[in-house]
RNA sequence: GCGAGGAUGGCGGAACUGGUAGACGCGCUAGACUUAGGAUCUAGUGUUUCGCGACGUGCGGGUUCAAGUCCCGCUCUUCGCACCA
């Protein structure tokens, strides 16, 4: 072998690299004459640490579909940029010791820097950075188009505050009552804060699901945080023992058909009228009882395990529907944020309330039977639709209709009225915090809140050096009077600036938009080059952020859509969530384990095609993976074995003729066939396996035959580059070369299959005698039954499991198998 | 508790509308070439049996000529939500 064909995965990096940067390979523009495709990666945060091989598991995949579609004619959007306002960032910066501004920019060119080492096709020139005022000028813009919208609003109220991380987070950002970035304890702050609205589009975002092609998980996951509930609104009637004042105590139920069985009511620790309804004889206790729930941490609080508790009030309320008077106790497990903050009690038909009532010595009233008939005393909460009794005019209705006619009677004499619940909570968006998009306000004491005209943006985060979070609840921004102090855009007095900055989740909920026109001046985004683009085809990134960017993504574009800038309510039509990338052994990677790998030390190792490769194959796409060094080395001698192949073996003029020429060009087919529906299924280890089985024919080939002296094996050749190409860039293209090719691999078209070249004239059918594989017979591929059957019986494996018998059935599938089904003969 | 997955050799994983289970790779075994090999090549590799064969896809039933795949009942496991009335 020559010293040209010795493979050096390092010479061909620096071979070609230049030369696709200076021919531009890469780069996008608008042409109305090819369908477009728009594949998009998750907007990454570059963070310190730099790319782990395990967020390839991202970024190579997206980059072999983009190049696949690129070479299947279609004009492809693939562009990368950096989400890189936020906690993370900040964070970083603190502990660094350097200006968020100042890691940003290094972080980000890292991340540029490894993700070129494994030459992803990013169009480069198309780089966004949400921290660029080019950019939050815009994500500004967006936050006064939700304000003038009516969907930013800001409110006062008991939010999530991280002690730790010293801000306010949205409810999406704590998990089991721990934050989502430092995991420490949060616990309730009152502050006034700014929301956005998201509630409002609580049925779109549910409805439009339907619409977009994503994991069912992730669809369920959104849909169980919008946790929409229909149910009643009721009134009971309620007199503060104090002053004698009547009043409408709601309260919000799904199973107003169990009315009739209320026999308690419980309101939050929390609620309004708490006190209004505090007999003086039970104040002490109601007292202690709220104090000692402010104590727990919300963990406590929110255990499902806990045993119920409450304390009574020492008042009552009126049932509307039977003007029974009930006792009225408070309980923590009440959510003061959910519905009206207090809930009828129903002891015989729901679990919390059963155990509550046997507790403190509550009736409890069966109003709901499966069968029409008392079921007598009850051992438990019988919590299923059933059939009423004891309900007066609404005995022997179904559930479903007493619901329906229990709210017409409601409606009617005024008592109460359908309602709809959702579980999830606008959007609160500000951040006490320095890194951030600063939010476009000014308060004036003479006209209050009022927005920063468009034409006075960007609101320029102020360079400063001291962006360590207060202790006092305010945005380190709040200390620079220089930049808070300014004047009303309205009526020109002294005013001041809002100091919160936006959630980072603001600056990623339109970026997509940003990429067709990254440069652009006039506006967000070009709106022709959106229509051209737009929406994502392919949406490419972690399942973590099923309810955070994802929801608050689509909420923004339907916001866009109402307000006319966009012609689609979906923003990623097809999305994908690779997963995990374990360390050897099915541990995480981290750094405190120091067990991270890298793609720089692998890429120095085994080179970017052997790298590339074996993310693909090492699992399933959406399941979790663990690496392995010993099957990097297995992708390595795959990668060489190729190389060195075609280098030894190129072809001739011969002419392939007989049956394993005929055989080679089966598998070529087939392997064409496979790896375009495999990449486009995201069965990326399944194609490798494909292009493996491939080589290892052709291996054989050179062995057994001479087929590597043929026009056809040229054919192979080249037809395996270019299946190569999107998978393995740096050796398709330079055995393209080698291969005496004119142009880069990557501007050819992908291949197409010959359907009819996979046909095969004999086959191999499986005989079954009582379902046992006993032989395996050669028949040409269209053999009639019969011709089959005959073949069958005169096989002597098969033969000795028939003699004697008498066949009750024969079944043959064509180009499947042969069955006979046998009993013993008489 | 609710919701969505998963369970197949020593390991990662294949298997289309039910139709030869274990593709492909790792590892392992033997051999070849080598001063040597953790390089490369060849052969083998689910369990069991000398062999014919028998048994094998988490467990227990069922449907079928035929089940990893369909149905019923479980176990374990991962993830998300979690007192939502």
């Amino acid at each position: 072998m020559c010293e040209k064909c010795e493979y050096n995965f390092k010479k061909l990096e620096e071979k070609w690299q230049p030369k696709w940067r200076e021919m531009k390979l890469y780069k996008t523009n608008e042409d109305p004459n090819k369908k477009k495709f728009y594949c998009l990666d998750f907007f990454p945060y570059p963070s310190g640490n730099g790319l782990s091989v395990g967020h390839l598991r991202n970024y190579v995949p997206t980059d072999v579909v983009s190049r696949l579609k690129r070479m299947q004619g279609y004009n492809v959007l693939h562009p990368m940029g950096w989400d890189a306002f936020g906690l993370p960032a900040e964070n970083f910066a603190i502990k660094q010791g350097v200006h968020p501004a100042v890691t940003t920019e290094k972080n980000a060119s890292n991340y540029r820097r490894q993700l070129s080492l494994v030459e992803c096709s990013y169009d480069w020139e198309r780089e966004i950075n949400s921290t660029d005022p080019d950019y939050y000028r815009w994500t500004q813009w967006f936050f006064l188009l939700l304000y003038k919208r009516g969907l930013a609003y800001k409110a006062a109220g008991a939010q999530w505050w991280c002690p730790n991380c010293r801000t306010i987070l949205a409810n999406e950002q704590v998990e089991q009552g721990r934050c989502w970035r430092c995991e420490g304890l949060v616990e309730k702050k009152d502050l006034n804060q700014w929301f956005f609205k998201i509630t409002d589009y609580a049925d779109r975002l549910i409805d439009d699901l339907k619409l977009i092609n994503w994991p069912d998980r992730i669809k369920k996951m959104q849909e169980n945080w919008i946790g929409k509930s229909k149910g009643a609104e009721v009134n009971f009637r309620a007199k503060s023992p104090t002053t004698g004042e009547e009043f409408d105590l709601p309260i919000f139920t799904t199973r107003v058909d169990t009315i009739f069985g209320v026999t308690f009511m419980t309101l939050a620790p929390e609620h309004k009228l708490v006190e209004k309804l505090t007999h003086p004889d039970n104040k002490a206790s109601v007292e202690a009882y709220i104090a000692e729930s402010r104590k727990k941490s919300e963990i406590d609080r929110l255990s499902t395990e806990k045993e119920k508790t409450g304390v009574p009030l020492g008042s009552y309320a009126i049932n509307p529907f039977n003007g029974e008077m009930i006792p009225i106790y408070i309980g923590d497990y009440v959510l003061a944020g959910y519905g009206t903050g207090a809930v009828m009690a129903v002891p015989a038909h729901d679990e919390r309330d059963f155990a509550f009532a046997k507790k403190h010595n509550i009736n409890v009233i069966e109003v709901i039977t499966p069968e029409g008939k008392p079921q007598g005393e009850l051992k438990e909460a019988y919590t299923e639709y059933g059939t009423l009794i004891n309900s007066a005019q609404f005995n022997g209705l179904r559930s479903e209709q007493a619901i329906e006619k229990m709210i017409e009677w409601l409606e009617e004499n005024k008592k109460g009225c359908g309602r709809i619940n959702y579980k999830f909570r606008d959007w609160l968006i500000s951040r006490q915090r320095y890194w951030g998009a600063p939010i476009p306000i000014v308060h004036c004491d003479c006209c209050g809140t009022v927005p920063v005209p468009e034409d006075q943006l960007p609101v320029l985060l102020p360079n400063i050096s001291e962006f360590k979070p207060g202790t006092d609840g305010k945005s380190p921004l709040a200390a620079i009077t220089d930049w808070v102090n300014t004047t009303c855009p309205k009526c020109g007095k002294p005013a001041k600036r809002e100091t919160d900055t936006m959630d980072g989740f603001a600056c990623s909920s339109w970026y997509f938009l940003r990429f067709v026109s990254p440069k652009y001046k006039e506006f967000a985004f070009d709106k022709e080059k959106v229509k051209y683009w737009a929406p994502v085809d392919l949406y490419v990134g972690g399942a973590e952020h099923a309810v955070m960017h994802l929801l608050y993504a689509r909420f923004w574009t339907k916001v866009m859509y109402d307000a006319g800038l966009i012609p689609f309510v979906e923003p990623f039509q097809q999305l994908r969530n690779q997963g995990m990338m374990l360390a050897a052994g099915g541990v995480k990677m981290s750094k405190s384990k120091n067990n991270v790998i890298t793609p720089d030390e692998m890429v120095e190792k085994y080179g970017a095609d052997t790298l590339r490769a074996f993310i693909l194959f090492l699992g399933t796409f959406e399941l979790e993976v663990s690496w392995s060094d010993e099957g990097i080395k297995g992708m390595y001698r795959f990668v060489k074995r190729v190389y060195d192949l075609i280098c030894e073996f190129q072809g001739g003029d011969e002419k392939a003729e007989g049956k394993e020429a005929q055989n080679l060009k089966k598998i070529l087919n087939y392997t064409i066939k496979q790896v375009t529906t495999d990449i486009e299924n995201f069965s990326f280890n399944t194609a490798i396996a494909r292009l493996m089985e491939l080589t290892n024919a052709m291996v054989d080939a050179t062995k057994k035959t001479n087929l590597a002296k043929t026009t056809l094996w040229k054919e192979v050749v080249e037809k395996m580059l270019l299946l190569l190409a999107p998978i393995t860039p740096f050796i398709a293209e330079e055995l393209w070369e080698v291969t005496g090719h004119k142009g880069s691999v990557h501007q050819q078209s992908w291949p197409t299959y010959d359907e009819k070249a996979l046909e095969e004239s004999n086959i191999t059918l499986p005989v079954q005698v009582n379902g046992k594989l006993r032989d395996q017979i050669e028949l040409p591929a269209n053999v009639d039954e019969a011709t089959a059957r005959k073949a069958a019986e005169a096989s002597e494996k098969v033969k000795k499991y028939l003699d004697g018998m008498q066949v009750v059935k024969f079944i043959f599938v064509p180009k499947r198998m042969i069955s006979f089904v046998v009993k013993p003969a008489k």
